[in-house]
DNA sequence: TGATGTGAAGCGGTTCACAGCC
DNA sequence: GGCTGTGAACCGCTTCACATCA
């Protein structure tokens, strides 16, 4: 397995790998096996040992993992020793809730600026963060070593600022506008939509024994024209 | 295929489509077909058939689909043509953000009430909305008639909210709280793990070819220490 | 002995390709 | 002729089960 072939949910679960490692550490514990971290955290055991193991040999036959040894691992893998600088664009309110977003000072990445095409909320500062025109995001992704943009703009801006951002060099983008983004080229796009999330529990709400139990009328699962 | 086996994946998919026929509608078309919506928004043709499938027989062979037509057929299957009444839980930055989101009204959720347990915080108001004592929660949900909880608190409280959320008779749930939550019985959580993508992107970052195209020393690509 | 690392099996979702229908 | 609806093939991720090794 190369390490470029590596599934988003294999990642994403490092994350939680790591978080759960934290958490071990914190209470004192100093080694954890697979078959310990799936018990105490819902998981699966050969997952957490596959998901391992596309990286390297971290653990110890009879012995399992030891955490410290396993969290600098991680950390590494995950990127988070290095600091990175993100960019939020879109003051609103979204925007600006983000920007003192204590997550992202735990995962090492530092809220340098936010941006904005208001020509009244330019200059103004959230916390520390100062809102810059978004015309002049080149030189102000340079300025800050900008590597991650946050779109938080409405919809029918987003593609526009996603080529503004990918044109200044930036490779990684955070979106919480809620439609699909084409990037060219080598550019990482997170979407974050919870539009999709919202009618997705609306779904499950309306679906037949989402929220009532089973007690509507069970012919109305499915709509059939024909058959 | 019964429509309580449907995958959400399907779901989400459903609410990507109808935005399509919501714009394709603005623009005066009348039918399309799964090739044109396929081609249009980068989709797979077969498999919005498949999707739409799992419903009804909503298409006309040689023709394709009614704009309008199934524009109605999903809302209905996606619950959108009924109110839903949202509680935000925790009155922070990003609850009071979340508060007024506009995406909540584009799909048919009202923001009823913002809950919180700081005392300074209760009786003031975000827009319309209220912020009330976290320990009113069960009478305030059905004074408001609450069906979905958002959950903006700190992860350490998140599992505690969500029990007393559930115990007033909420079945639908998007928690922002980086951790897994256990909720019990018939009960419909949204992760909305920002903590998880944002890591994904500094792996991004961070793995070789990520940030600097392939630059980076191959032989740093997989840790091995022995075979 | 006890837990890892991993080939193989299992499973679910996606895509193909075409019969069936307008 | 054109496009849907769908069985079958395909593909990738998850889980199993065990050889391997401390």
């Amino acid at each position: 397995m190369k390490v470029d072939k590596i599934s988003e949910l294999t990642t994403n679960r490092l994350s939680v790998y790591l978080r759960c490692l934290n958490e071990l550490a914190a209470q004192g514990s100093k080694t954890v096996s697979s078959e310990g971290l799936a018990k105490q955290f819902h998981l699966n055991s050969a997952q957490i040992r596959k998901d391992l193991a596309y990286f390297g040999e971290f653990g110890v036959r009879g012995v399992g993992y030891y955490i410290d040894d396993l969290r600098k691992h991680l950390t590494k893998i995950l990127g988070l020793d290095r600091q990175h600088s993100v960019a939020i664009v879109g003051a609103g309110r979204l925007g600006t809730a983000l920007a003192d977003y204590y997550g992202f000072a735990q995962s090492n990445f530092t809220v340098a600026a936010l941006f904005d095409a208001d020509a009244k909320k330019i200059g103004q500062k959230i916390g520390d963060v100062e809102i810059f025109d978004i015309k002049n995001f080149a030189e102000a992704a340079e300025k800050y070593k900008i590597d991650v943009a946050v779109l938080a703009v409405p919809a029918e801006y987003a593609q526009d600022v996603l080529e503004c951002v990918t044109e200044a060099g930036v490779k990684a983008v955070m979106n919480f506008a809620p439609i699909p983004l084409r990037a060219k080229g080598d550019v990482k796009i997170k979407n974050v939509d919870l539009t999709i999330s919202l009618e997705s529990l609306s779904y499950f709400l309306a679906k037949p024994g989402g929220k009532n139990g089973k007690n509507l009328k069970p012919d109305a699962a499915k709509i059939r024209i024909k058959k």
